[in-house]
DNA sequence: GCTCTATCTTACGTGCACGTCAACTTCTGG
DNA sequence: CCAGAAGTTGACGTGCACGTAAGATAGAGC
């Protein structure tokens, strides 16, 4: 604990979530701790917190499940290993398909963000109008005479 | 059929929902169909559409579940029940009461709907990012002299 | 060394939002 | 009038994302 590394219950209430849950996302493949004690209990790094908040974020604001959240992340992850091989060049064929493939999965990505915030915009639209509704009834309801 | 109520399936189809799903939310009284058939079929109308349509856009979009959505329907339900027996003045105690529910549920969930864009923002802002150093990656590979 | 808290694995339980099957009735086109 | 599609009420099943309890082990403080 003299290290930087967490433990489990900390990155947990960190991230406002359960160690049940941790374990669940590790076990689906989603986020492995950085490393282990002696013991065999799970240290986490400053950037595993982050891609937790990160998985967390996919959840919670685009509503996507586990399972999707696994398949942008894998394909992010394979890039980023593909980037530290990079330059010791290994096929550039392979490359050249894994960076297409993160691509596509950014642009589709971005586009669900659009969507979703031209839908927020229409909810919102909607909310204002019935406050403004309300005011008025408010209005009429305190001058009776 | 000749009139203008809508049976059970093509109200589903309209919404992208299944038939058991709109028994489900008659069953937690989210939406009850307008009327019925002499034999007992479900009747919807077009305004129960625009209802279900609204529990969908809440769910989806705001990712409520479906007892938070009936909260949120109740209070304006609540209110245009009042508002038809406004003039016929009931007691404007009563009214107050619930015109201010009304206006402090319309207020979270513009909170609510704000936070979430904010929110949304800082993911795109994030997949935008991305995005820049994905076209960098892809120039640098693309011109490897 | 000893205690007490945290973490470990394993495994079954839970709440939500429906899916699905059965047996029956109702509606609709010909 | 009648076949077939669509709708009805139960009731049990399902997938996801964990919750929870048990029993053993590990780590921090005195």
């Amino acid at each position: 604990m003299t290290d930087g590394t967490l433990r489990i219950g900390e990155v947990a209430e960190r991230a406002g979530v359960s160690c049940r849950t941790l374990r669940y996302y590790e076990e689906l493949r989603l986020l492995a701790p950085s490393g282990h004690s002696a013991g065999g209990a799970r240290r986490y790094t400053e950037e595993d917190v982050g891609r937790l908040l990160r998985i967390r974020e996919l959840q919670e604001v685009m509503g996507f499940d586990l399972e999707e959240i696994g398949a942008i992340l894998g394909a992010e992850d394979r890039l980023a290993e593909l980037r530290s091989e990079w330059h010791g060049g290994a096929r550039p064929e392979r490359q050249e398909e894994i960076l297409a493939e993160a691509v596509k999965i950014n642009d589709r990505l971005r586009q669900q963000v659009r969507e979703k915030r031209a839908k927020l915009d229409e909810v919102m639209a909607d909310l204002e109008a019935k406050a403004r509704r309300y005011r008025e009834l408010a209005r009429r309801s305190k001058t009776p005479g």
